[in-house]
DNA sequence: ATGCATGCAAACTCTTTGCAAACGC
DNA sequence: GCGTTTGCAAAGAGTTTGCATGCAT
């Protein structure tokens, strides 16, 4: 995946530049952001990671988390009805779909919302710092079991 | 305020539909919500009716909004930075600011997202229930605060 | 060699749940 | 009057913090 590789690097540079020291959780951390279509949570992130690093912390992800938001490097997408925030590796602005039923996040190619995000900034007098664009429901294969579930006899 | 009123009929009487009871608490839960423009969280709402009601529950205004929410009468817009959730009572797709430093959340008034909505209905193939459409940064009024935080001698 | 980062565990905060008393319908 | 809703308190869950040990620079 190309275009993971490139965020990876701007990660590492950028905790780089900022002082932060690149130790291998954090690289690993990094990775699985930059390479991850998921959206993954905290947990989701430490449970990928613990046959590679047996003793990481949770703790540490969310450090490394909480400096890489900071930073401007990562998105939190808030919680997708599980109660766990989410977080984007891809922080250009995007839409993200998520399933009130499996909870799973996905992104919607192919819509583009730069235009958007001009409009607010010039309109809102905001100094913009990132953007959360969720629309929330059911993916198709949801759609399809809530319906076989509801008409079980047909 | 006309369009509160409006709105606040609309939760009733979907509370109603619902078979919920109209409680005095609910009901003046779903004012604040219809009325306000702040986005309030369960805390702040609590807060606002404890004067006028003085036993009134956290529990009673967090089982209230997650009916509400459930019965889609009012959005959950996440957390402002502030690690609580900001519910609106316009369910309208439209977009929200947040400020990163005072953590309060507002309305753009004059972006469409109709079409926006439409196209994502069309593309995701998600049977959509809602949107979130945030950004994030500095409002004008903390902007001018960092600028003088940060060059104090000039 | 220096001092930041990790990992453990305890603390914290927001939110949810259980249950008896109160109240809307 | 019946069954839901409230309010209290305690539990629950995700996230954060403090501190000694370990490691990146």
């Amino acid at each position: 995946m190309r275009r993971g590789r490139e965020r990876l690097e701007a990660m590492l540079e950028g905790l780089r530049a900022s002082g932060l020291r690149l130790t291998p959780q954090r690289v690993a951390i990094c990775e699985v952001l930059a390479t991850s279509r998921s959206h993954p949570t905290a947990y989701e992130i430490h449970r990928r990671l613990r046959r590679q690093f047996p003793t990481m912390s949770l703790a540490t992800v969310y450090k490394t988390l909480d400096a890489l938001v900071r930073l401007g490097l990562v998105s939190a997408l808030g919680d997708a009805g599980d109660g766990m925030v989410h977080y984007d590796g891809d922080t250009e602005p995007h839409i993200n779909l998520v399933c009130l039923s499996c909870h799973r996040v996905q992104d919607l190619e192919g819509v583009a919302v730069r235009a958007l995000h001009r409009t607010v900034a010039a309109r809102s007098g905001y100094a913009l710092k990132g953007a959360r664009l969720v629309y929330y429901g059911l993916c198709p294969e949801c759609q399809r079991k809530a319906q076989t579930a509801a008409s079980p006899e047909a």
